[in-house]
DNA sequence: CTTGAAGTAGACAGTTCTGTCTACTTGTGA
DNA sequence: TCACAAGTAGACAGAACTGTCTACTTCAAG
């Protein structure tokens, strides 16, 4: 069974996706998770170092899901630059998907330097690293050109699905994706 | 001099792109615009009637700044599809970016029927079609599969510029829909 | 068996937020 | 001039939210 402290994690990671992060109380927290007040300020000194736990859990758990991902539907890093928008489209049609986690975050919190921010950016930092070394394995040219144009690719299809709801975003990347891939590496 | 219910959307339009919908009080508002009270609610039922408000307001004048921008900075149709990356290039570059207010917004009302979702998908709706119109006047042989590329590509540059503050996505989005347009229009 | 760590239940203080209301002021058109 | 529409200032009710604290329970290790 898993301890207090991931339950809290979980239950407030699911409705800060669902409903925001200013927009949830601690209370609905509890209340959800079944779990004390005190039980709650025991692990984490104030609702901030709550939602910083929770953008931390997100970011290695939600990056490690999409590479494994990545990896399990291609083998050669070309194959899985575009699995990148398979595993894209599988996430979108997921019935609880309400955008990326960080990209809400960011228009939650808009001081620079602020540590939510900062984890938003090592995020999606981390993101284009993983990219582009795919990019890098699979031979192009200029790494890093070609692995920002995937990113944004990918950051646009995530908007569009969360905006209409429609997984097509996903397929329509991946289209442009692969125009870019055969014009990058030959 | 403008009225008073314009002041108060125009207040709360920047408050709202800053700070988020939830952690913008109504004092807030009232105080940095400097009116009454009792003014704002003979204006407005509710907090959430004055964003609406808000996000009416932003859909038709942004989309209105847009494409006056598109249409100073070129002439003919296809040079004005990538115009569309320089205008955003310019909009990211003002030191009041936030965003895309209705990406935002999006993250705090996950309600899919909710009245604040309509206006977002009817904003985003109405840029793909005026995209889409420009592809069609620029020869395109199928205007909606390049208006919905550069659509996503445009997302795909606003959210990572937010989130890394970095103009230079516009940059290299404009670079893919160079190549996009080139291979669609011939 | 006992002791201490961790959890529960929930009252409570203090703040903040939305929305209402009263009493007063200002400005303008008939 | 005066009547009325619109605005100001701000008190207030009621709800919600964060964070603290007390008293009680559970359970496992020594």
């Amino acid at each position: 069974m898993s301890s207090k402290r991931e339950q809290l994690v979980e239950t407030a990671s699911r409705l800060f996706a669902e409903h925001g992060f200013h927009a949830t109380g601690i209370d609905t927290v509890l209340a959800e998770s079944g779990i004390a007040k005190k039980t709650l300020y025991n692990h984490f000194r104030t609702k901030n170092e709550l939602i910083l736990a929770v953008l931390r859990q997100h970011d290695s758990e939600f990056r490690n899901y999409f590479m494994r991902q990545v990896e399990s539907l291609a083998e050669t890093p070309r194959e899985r630059l575009l699995a990148i928008f398979d595993v894209a489209e599988n996430w979108f049609s997921q019935k609880n998907f309400y955008g990326c986690l960080f990209i809400n975050a960011i228009g939650e919190f808009s001081d620079h330097d602020s540590p939510v921010r900062e984890i938003c950016r090592e995020y999606k930092k981390l993101m284009r690293d993983y990219i582009r070394e795919l990019v890098k394995q699979a031979g192009a040219g200029n790494p890093a050109d070609l692995a920002e144009e995937l990113a944004i690719l990918l950051e646009g299809a995530i908007v569009t699905a969360q905006v209409s709801q429609n997984t097509r975003a996903a397929e329509i990347a991946k289209r442009v994706a692969e125009t870019l891939v055969n014009e990058a590496i030959d």
